[in-house]
DNA sequence: GACAGTGAAATTTTT
DNA sequence: TTTCACTGTC
């Protein structure tokens, strides 16, 4: 239900701007220089935001198409214009997008300058790496995954192949030659990747100053949600639509930023002031969320951050409970204690929604699912189900894109095959040579248009008739899509005009829908009966799965229109949309990355263990941003916090023995709760008042203990020390070597058995 | 060109 | 432990 059924109850400026605190409203009302606004966790910036737009639109007269909203999520920038319709309904008609989406929306209103097919698709990761295998056939796997990765990098730094700062993103000496070559394949595509979606926008910005003065006039006000996390980039994209007129607003907390490995640039929110020269900074430091008691091993955790504002989050809240901190012998005592506390809450009567499960890597997940099916404890996992980059899904999506696009060679080359039709790795390649050859810059290639009959092109008795199949199976397709007309690409204002009026009309005929084209593409292209095939065989659900992504196409028309804006969700958000209908009780399961902007009643941070969280091989700015993400994690907490580390943990089939997080030696005892058996590392020295307590690994790595070293054989600790904060062991060994470790080396110092 | 058998790699985090 | 890519045979 969305808030608008309850219209009539719109608050009055008034009262939604006497509910905020002073600083809140100072936000809210300032109006001229650029603004900064560097929000803490759980401080009302979502609120302070939406009410920005409803203040502008209501008091300021500021016409609501000309503001732009810009997050970096779908789900952040849905709820975003939830609320803001909810204070002032004509927000309805404001620009809130992701940064990719806007991307999306700019870059098909300028296809044709940006030199990119105006039914152009988005590639992702995957296909990147396809796509570059074909460019530089020479590569293997993990090279190719290695420099699809820095390709993309470079992008999110606005590097092209030619800069003369490609070296920042990597040293390699045939680095900028394969990326050329990689950019070249992509364009011949007529595609696009995610990098380009934020980099070929800037471009043409830059170059382009009919493009830039259309923008500036199109928007006069422009705000971005979670600056912490822009990356260079985006930075540079914000910096182009803000014309001379243009009034830009940014919220972000540094100490949130979490995605330095995707290019994210804390820098760009520190450097925010001179760069926008004339910025009012205004700080929200008053937290909502929270007990006192969380947010004391937050602020306890990220103030040992050297690289960041200077700030505390303080609680308005009353106290509650204080975290509790518990050390399991494994994983399995992990989940089942996770699962023990919940089941007991609910009896209790608290609902499974009130409860969050967080987790370092998508892996940890597994155990939770399996023990929570067992207990029938219900669950939703958030993102990264996958849905999208499951086989089958990938295959009715191949055809989808071919069909919007028909230069797409990477989809051309998943279906042309599959299911088989005798079309095998030389005759393909045969064939998408003879569709290159015909092209030329007036008429591009066309993939469908592949026949036996293309000039020079000689193939065997079975993949000819394979290729006529299949050119008469995508003529047939296309025909749907002729049916529907075609929907022009709309001005900014005329398309959200058409997508307010589109979200109230009708359900649409059944042969209209989008889903009747996946339907058709199921059936026809035999991909039906060849996961069929397989899901008897192994069980799996790939026809179902199929069946679901058919049903999520419902609400798009069947137009070319509908196929882009399809295409371009399930590219842009990908994740599924669950039923967040309040019916469904359930308790989440989420990364720490996801939950940025969530909050949760209970919250359990599990899989405190040094290598798993941090991840192990972190130098010290990556451990800041890992200490950043554990942050992110306490603060989600409204009530109750918990935390689990495990002794240890199973990884490719192997048993490893763990150490505690050592972010869990920042917290001040007494701040937390220990539950249950502490090990040795946590027990602080009784009967001794030095306070620093001796380094906690010292414990374990005591001197005269007998160890054995992969490379060294047989030994004994002779004496530990630490050295400038590091804690090191020196080591006699049987063949009379003496060695100093430090502790990233212990891990291959194995304890014989008999010693534990 | 399709399939079965073998060996190595796998786990960041996401738009 | 599981999964995926590569190799060799039919």
């Amino acid at each position: 239900m969305t808030h608008d059924a309850v219209s009539s109850r719109h608050p009055l400026p008034e009262e939604y701007l006497s509910q905020l605190n002073p600083s809140q409203q100072e936000a809210v009302i300032h109006n001229g220089s650029p603004l900064l606004i560097l929000a803490g966790a759980g401080s009302g910036k979502t609120r302070v935001i939406t009410t920005k737009i409803a203040y502008l639109i209501s008091c300021k007269g500021v016409d609501p198409h000309s503001i732009l909203a810009v997050t970096f999520t779908k789900k952040a920038a849905l709820e975003m214009a939830e609320r803001a319709r909810f204070l002032e309904p004509a927000a309805s008609r404001t620009q809130i997008k992701t940064f990719h989406s806007f991307g999306a929306w700019f870059l098909r209103l300028y296809a044709a300058e940006a030199g990119i097919d105006r039914n152009f698709t988005v590639y992702d990761d995957e296909d990147s790496m396809t796509l570059l295998r074909k460019a530089v056939p020479s590569l293997t796997k993990p090279e190719a995954a290695e420099f699809a990765h820095k390709i993309a990098l470079a992008k999110d730094y606005c590097l092209a192949p030619d800069s003369p700062d490609l070296g920042t993103v990597s040293t390699h000496e045939s680095f900028s030659c394969i990326y050329q070559a990689y950019q070249d394949r992509l364009r011949s595509t007529g595609n696009v990747d995610f990098g380009d979606l934020i980099m070929l926008p800037v471009q043409l910005l830059q170059n382009n100053p009919a493009v830039k003065q259309h923008m500036h006039r199109c928007f006069s006000v422009i705000m971005v949600d979670e600056y912490q996390d822009a990356n260079t980039a985006q930075f540079l994209l914000l910096q182009q639509m803000a014309g001379p007129d243009t009034y830009i607003c940014v919220v972000g907390d540094d100490d949130q930023s979490i995605y330095r490995f995707r290019g994210a640039e804390v820098q760009n929110i520190l450097n925010f002031p001179r760069q926008f020269p004339g910025t009012t900074l205004i700080k929200l430091e008053q937290n909502y969320r929270s007990t006192p008691q969380i947010l004391k091993p937050a602020n306890e955790v990220i103030s040992r951050n050297a690289n960041r504002f200077d700030k505390e989050l303080k609680a308005v809240r009353h106290d509650g409970e204080i975290p509790v901190l518990t050390f399991l012998h494994s994983q399995y005592d992990e989940t089942s204690f996770c699962a023990e506390i919940i089941a007991q809450a609910h009896e209790k009567g608290v609902p499974y929604h009130d409860w969050a499960i967080l987790y370092r890597t998508n892996i940890q997940s597994l155990g939770f699912e399996t023990e929570f099916l067992h207990r029938k404890i219900p669950y939703t996992i958030v993102g990264s189900l996958k849905f999208y980059d499951r086989e089958e899904i990938k295959d009715v999506t191949a055809y989808l894109a071919l069909l919007a696009n028909h230069r797409d060679e990477i989809a051309f080359e998943r279906v042309i095959n599959k299911p088989a039709r005798g079309i095998g790795d030389k005759s393909r390649l045969k064939i998408i040579a003879a569709v290159r050859a015909g092209a030329s810059p007036e008429q591009p290639p066309d993939l469908l248009q592949a026949s036996p009959e293309l000039p020079g092109l000689a193939l065997p008795a079975k993949a000819a008739s394979g290729l006529k199949e299949f050119n008469s199976l995508m003529k047939e397709l296309a025909a749907y899509l002729e049916q529907g007309q075609q929907k022009q690409i709309p001005l900014p204002v005329e398309q959200l005009a058409s997508e307010a009026a589109g979200r109230q009309s009708a359900p649409l005929p059944r042969t209209e829908q989008l889903s009747y084209l996946i339907q058709q593409i199921i059936e026809k292209t035999g991909l039906a009966e060849y996961h069929n095939a397989h899901d008897e065989i192994a069980g799996t659900q790939r026809f179902e799965n199929m069946q679901e992504l058919a049903n999520s196409a419902s609400l798009y028309p069947l137009s070319t229109g509908g196929l882009l804006d399809f295409l371009d969700h399930i590219e842009l958000d990908r994740t599924l949309e669950q039923n967040e209908s309040s019916d469904t009780d359930a308790v989440t399961l989420i990364t720490v990355h996801n939950t940025k902007g969530l909050e949760f009643p209970r919250v359990i941070l599990t899989g405190m263990e040094d290598g798993i969280f941090p991840r192990q091989g972190k130098n010290d700015e990556e451990i800041e941003e890992e200490r950043r993400l554990f942050y992110v994690g306490i603060t989600r907490a409204k009530d109750m916090l918990l935390m689990t580390s495990c002794r240890t943990r199973n990884r490719f089939g192997k048993t490893d023995e763990m150490m505690p997080s050592p972010f869990l030696l920042e917290i001040n005892p007494g701040t937390v709760k220990l539950l249950g058996e502490i090990p040795l590392v946590f027990k602080r020295n009784p009967g001794n008042n030095q306070t620093g307590t001796e380094h906690p690994l010292a414990s374990v790595w005591k001197k005269g203990r007998k160890i054995y070293h992969d490379d060294y054989g047989y030994g004994w600790i002779s004496s530990t020390q630490t050295l400038s904060g590091e804690f090191t062991i020196t080591v006699q060994f049987e063949n009379g070597l003496e060695k100093r470790f430090l502790p990233e080396y212990q891990k291959n110092l194995l304890t014989p058995a008999d010693e534990l």
